[in-house]
DNA sequence: ATAGGGTTAG
């Protein structure tokens, strides 16, 4: 048989089978070699054939070959590369085509390339300049179109606009189209930029134009889960009850709704009720169930509820598909991290038989959270695959663990590896920047998330504000506040606590105030930062009055640590007796940072007695942590009890309390000779106080804005017959930075260089204090934390 | 159309 007649007898047909195919590749390879000219009929027919077999590579040799390939052939082509995800290629043939030729399911085409690959806007101005050039959009043009606005989400107007679109071309006739604007209403309605309820008002009316003469109605899925996302349970919950036939992705979105609120009761209940009523439950229904076993704020009583659907899934059932297992036992790893139970999380993981990216990432996860840096390194060195998340995870995690540098590395290994970083992932990178203290980076960072438009998100923005404080340039953590296109209470906490940690008690607590006018909760957070804020600023009574508040009208129980806090502030105003009630009052029994918060308050007001007893409960109760050794010492020996200071010197030898890493024994009881001078007697405190007020007018011309006040105020109160004798003056200095706002930076002058005797002095000092320093000086940065030095030479 | 892995504030 002639190969033109076969073609035409094959091809004609209108199925796809393995005949045709063959039939294709052999009809193609005549093409090549022979002089067989094929008409456009059946060229087109084997580029469509192509396509459909998944060998676009070939359709496209094809297409190649074809001296002037119609617009069928084109569109075909063109729709294959934006179903296999290629958007540029199908831009590039897109663009290349003739402008005659063009016809409205070319347009089509595009514009569903462009929703596929997330690029609303692109598709947006295809469609307008679609309708510039006179091309009559069909009911097709709408749906890509509606379904492409999905990814802009932050414009409720476009939605409207194209809504009337429709209207006007007649094309919300069609069902499907009319649940591409359902779905593309309720898409819009989930970003922060817009009017919610109006949205959803929107899509609500919509939902009620879709004919429901069918019993199963897709737009009841999509209306309920819209409902969800946008937290509005009771609608949700209101039409689920309506349904006359009982879909399980419906009632699937319903308890996801109820998880994510943290009404689990409820989510428990709609699970015993829909398998009671014979709806078959599937991952999706233990997924959720599981996350909500695993969520933070809950107890052991979920924990054994988690377990029992771990049970429960292992006993039901039988044959599980390979997508149940790996979503199932993805989020039973995230649910034993959650409770610390590292052995079962790495259990469920090695003996899952197959594995994708979620279940590497959530172990991975779960060795961060667990603080096991090493065994994270190894695992994300191991893993087949990593994506963006996997980035984000690690990278944060080395900041959150005072790897600063790492971080940066990591966020830079990230990038020329030509991963583009999300929100996230700079978020990551920021606190990266802030760990170190390294305004530079931090400032390049920043200039790269506006560049790349990540400015309007949160997480990155939120990180930027604590980042620019740390670096001691409150006025830049402002501006970011003041920009960000929508806040979060994270923001306002960042914000506050800025403020704060630069000693402006103040304006903290007016910004809190102005949080509290716009009608944003405050959290636990929130309290703790505005309780260090009244104790920066030395304002004892509305610190009590905010604590009272907290669990008067906000109904939050305060921890160990606002406690902490309020026990700092009322020791540090020297009120030992009130705060002495404050410890009786206490539901709990006080634990180390309670006695740590009286022990500083003691030392301050040179309270002895008071300071031995807090100093000898924390030695039963951290008997490892050395700095109480010291201080306690310290006392025994301004009391002049030397027999007590060897005593406890003894005792903390033979409890084998770690030295200072990088420091000799020498040099500790030189540190402790430090404080020791401070509350000793001696006549030379006015060559401290001008040195002090030196450094800080040299700070002051170096642009950093010290809290003088602070650091002279104390240095008055507490040592105003003491002084320094037989120690360096850069020791002085050493004291006189303890003194500054917690996270401050300090840009060391030119004569001063960190070495010896003051990089001891000051690894010693930031674990005494537990509190982290940042020391510049023109070369390199040092950053103190827990008696560690990580230091090195900016980028 | 539904779920499982991430971040930022003290």
């Amino acid at each position: 048989m002639d190969v033109r007649d076969m073609a035409y007898r094959y091809l004609t047909q209108l199925t796809h089978t393995s005949a045709t195919k063959t039939l294709a590749r052999a009809i193609h390879a005549h093409i090549i070699t022979s002089g067989f000219t094929p008409n456009t009929f059946i060229l087109n027919r084997l580029i469509n054939i192509y396509c459909k077999s998944s060998n676009i590579t070939y359709a496209r040799k094809l297409f190649d070959k074809i001296p002037k390939p119609d617009i069928v052939a084109r569109t075909t082509l063109l729709s294959a590369y934006s179903s296999s995800g290629n958007i540029k290629l199908a831009q590039e043939l897109f663009n290349t085509t003739p402008l005659t030729i063009h016809d409205t399911v070319s347009y089509n085409a595009m514009i569903t390339a462009y929703s596929r690959g997330n690029d609303g806007h692109a598709a947006l101005k295809l469609f307008l300049q679609m309708k510039r050039l006179s091309f009559l959009p069909d009911p097709f043009t709408f749906s890509s179109v509606f379904s492409a606005l999905s990814s802009i989400a932050d414009e409720e107007w476009h939605c409207q606009m194209l809504h009337c679109e429709a209207i006007k071309w007649g094309a919300l006739l069609i069902p499907s189209v009319l649940n591409a604007l359902l779905s593309c209403y309720v898409c819009c309605a989930s970003s922060p930029l817009v009017d919610t309820s109006k949205l959803m008002a929107s899509a609500r009316k919509v939902f009620d134009e879709v004919p429901k003469n069918q019993v199963y109605e897709p737009s009841w899925t999509t209306m309920i889960a819209g409902y969800v996302r946008n937290d509005d349970l009771d609608a949700a919950r209101e039409l689920l009850d309506g349904m006359t036939y009982p879909i399980d992705v419906a009632w699937n979105a319903m308890i996801s709704g109820y998880v994510r609120r943290g009404l689990y009761e409820e989510a428990f209940g709609m699970f015993r009720r829909m398998h009671s009523m014979g709806i078959q439950e599937d991952e999706y229904t233990y997924t959720s169930l599981i996350s909500a076993c695993a969520s933070c704020n809950v107890r052991m009583g979920m924990f054994n509820c988690g377990r029992q659907v771990h049970g429960y899934v292992l006993r039901t059932v039988v044959e599980p598909s390979e997508r149940f297992i790996m979503s199932v036992n993805n989020a039973l790893i995230t649910f034993y991290t959650k409770y610390d139970r590292m052995v079962e999380a790495r259990r469920v993981f090695d003996k899952m038989p197959v594995r994708d990216i979620v279940s590497w990432n959530a172990v991975l996860s779960g060795c961060i959270n667990a603080r096991r840096i090493e065994e994270a390194n190894s695992i994300f060195r191991e893993m087949p695959e990593r994506n963006v998340l996997t980035w984000t995870v690690m990278i944060s995690g080395l900041a959150q663990n005072g790897f600063g540098e790492e971080g940066l590395k990591l966020f830079n290994q990230m990038k020329s590896e030509g991963l583009e970083p999300c929100d996230y992932a700079y978020a990551g990178a920021i606190t990266s920047c802030a760990v170190l203290g390294s305004l530079d980076n931090g400032q390049q960072i920043h200039s790269q998330v506006i560049r790349l438009g990540h400015d309007s998100g949160l997480s990155a923005g939120n990180a930027l504000i604590t980042m620019y404080a740390r670096c001691g340039v409150v006025e830049s953590a402002e501006s970011v506040f003041l920009t960000m296109p929508y806040v979060d209470p994270i923001s306002w906490n960042a914000m506050i606590a800025a403020l704060a940690q630069h000693g402006h008690g103040v304006q903290a607590i007016e910004l809190f105030e102005q949080m509290l006018k716009e009608d944003i909760l405050p959290d636990r957070i929130t309290f703790l930062t505005i309780l260090t804020a009244c104790n920066h600023a030395g304002l004892v009574k509305e610190g009590r009055h905010y604590f009272d508040t907290m669990c008067t009208r906000y109904g939050i129980t305060p921890g160990e640590d606002h406690y902490a806090r309020l026990i700092d502030l009322l020791c540090r105003a020297g009120m030992f007796l009130e705060a002495k009630s404050v410890i009786k009052s206490m539901p709990f029994e006080a634990g180390a940072p309670i006695w740590e918060a009286l022990l500083a308050g003691c030392r301050i007001h040179g309270n002895i007695e008071l300071g031995i007893q807090a100093a000898d409960r924390l030695l039963e109760l951290i008997p490892q942590q050395d700095g109480t050794y010291v201080i306690l010492s310290n006392m025994y020996a301004a009391l002049g009890q030397w027999d007590e200071v060897a005593r406890v010197r003894l005792l903390m030898r033979e409890r084998g309390v770690k030295k200072e890493p990088g420091c000799s024994w020498v040099e500790v009881e030189n540190m402790v000779h430090v404080f020791l001078v401070d509350d000793a007697r001696h006549p030379e405190v006015q060559a401290v106080y001008t040195y002090l007020e030196q450094l800080v007018h040299e700070m002051r011309k170096l642009g950093y804005v010290p809290d003088t006040k602070f650091v002279l105020h104390d240095m008055e109160s507490e040592h105003k017959e003491n002084a320094l004798s037989t120690h360096s003056e850069k020791l002085a200095v050493v004291y006189g930075i303890m003194k500054l706002p917690l996270g401050a930076t300090i840009r060391v002058f030119k004569n001063l260089r960190i070495c010896g005797d003051c990089h001891n002095a000051f690894k010693f000092i930031s674990k005494v204090v537990a509190r982290e320093i940042v020391v510049r000086d023109r070369k390199r940065f040092h950053h103190f934390r827990n008696g560690e030095c990580s230091c090195g030479n900016y980028w």
